[in-house]
DNA sequence: ACTAAGCGGAAGATCGTCGTCCAGTTAGGA
DNA sequence: TCCTAACTGGACGACGATCTTCCGCTTAGT
């Protein structure tokens, strides 16, 4: 691939997820283009269709949150810190919205995202974990789990507002033990 | 007006709520038409565009929700008791979904729309006096306004999932004074 | 039983998005 | 420098969804 497309398909990849946080996995393939700064149809040569530049934007989305629970992990200062702090990492920056936009994806589509599937349900585990450890310790309450702080990421994320990340931080308190 | 046409008026306005919570502002005339029983031609024999549809939905719903805040105001069981069903009561039966189509309504509408405006503005004001009340005997963050109620049940009631009801409940306890 | 009012839904207009195609441009090797 | 294969942008025709009108048939109510 010569240079110049290789520093297309990359910027087209980064527009599509900034475009799908602001408009879910509908928004039209120009906007994407516009954003990335290319025609639609350098978008249509690199991913035949709009499925193709999902899969690849989820693809890269799965691994920076895998990334981010990774560091919240290795932090050591408690599980339910380590929960909290992945929390608002992930609710930081949109990444939810782009979550949300996944989550209504038609299911046929994960069909043909191998890795974005095994790369989550890896994830989801180890949240699991680090949930359980924290509602041990009694740090966390016990009616909350791992799904639901998933869930909750995506209710606030998806909705964008101007105090979005203190209503995360008054979430967390109200999910933390008292 | 014939009371057949009485009757299919108020079907047609009912059906376009619970159509419009569903779908959002932008719900396919035909659907509310179905639901309420009704060809097309006979919602726009009544309403002569959306608008004039949306209008009446809109002035029904803001008087529901003022009666429930009446209701909760005269419970006499301190503010934060008060601001605390209310907000529940406005969760429920999914009221918040019509609330955040409503809220993406261009500017330009609300001016055919006085009586709504007014009644929510008078609404808003007792909702403050309440959240006031409720900070000033400690019962209440005071990081959190009225206002921001009623972002937070537009985020929640727009979102629909199985345990909505439930994360409110954890929010309030987190907005709640520990 | 008569008629004004009401009714449903087919049909045509409109709109937004998709994905293709091709004439023109450019990277980068010889 | 020159050459060409690769790449580019955006106009365009197709398409599906929704809006709104219109009219022949039905019905409430006198």
């Amino acid at each position: 691939m010569r240079a110049d497309a290789r520093r297309n398909r990359d910027r087209i990849v980064e527009a599509a997820r900034a475009v799908v946080a602001e408009r879910g996995i509908e928004a039209p393939m120009e906007l994407i283009a516009r954003r990335a700064g290319v025609g639609v149809g350098t978008v249509y040569r690199r991913f035949p269709d709009r499925h193709a530049l999902i899969a690849a934007m989820a693809e890269q989305y799965i691994h920076e949150i895998a990334d981010a629970l990774t560091k919240a992990e290795e932090s050591e200062r408690g599980a339910w810190a380590a929960v909290r702090s992945f929390v608002l990492w992930c609710g930081d920056q949109g990444r939810g919205a782009l979550a949300a936009a996944l989550a209504d994806l038609p299911q046929e589509l994960f069909e043909e995202m191998r890795e974005f599937v095994t790369v989550r349900a890896n994830m989801v585990e180890r949240l699991e974990a680090l949930v359980a450890a924290a509602q041990e310790r009694g740090e966390m309450r016990a009616d909350v789990g791992a799904d639901d702080l998933m869930t909750l990421l995506n209710i606030f994320t998806c909705h964008p507002t101007p105090r979005g990340e203190h209503y995360l931080r008054v979430m967390l308190d109200g999910i933390a033990t008292g």
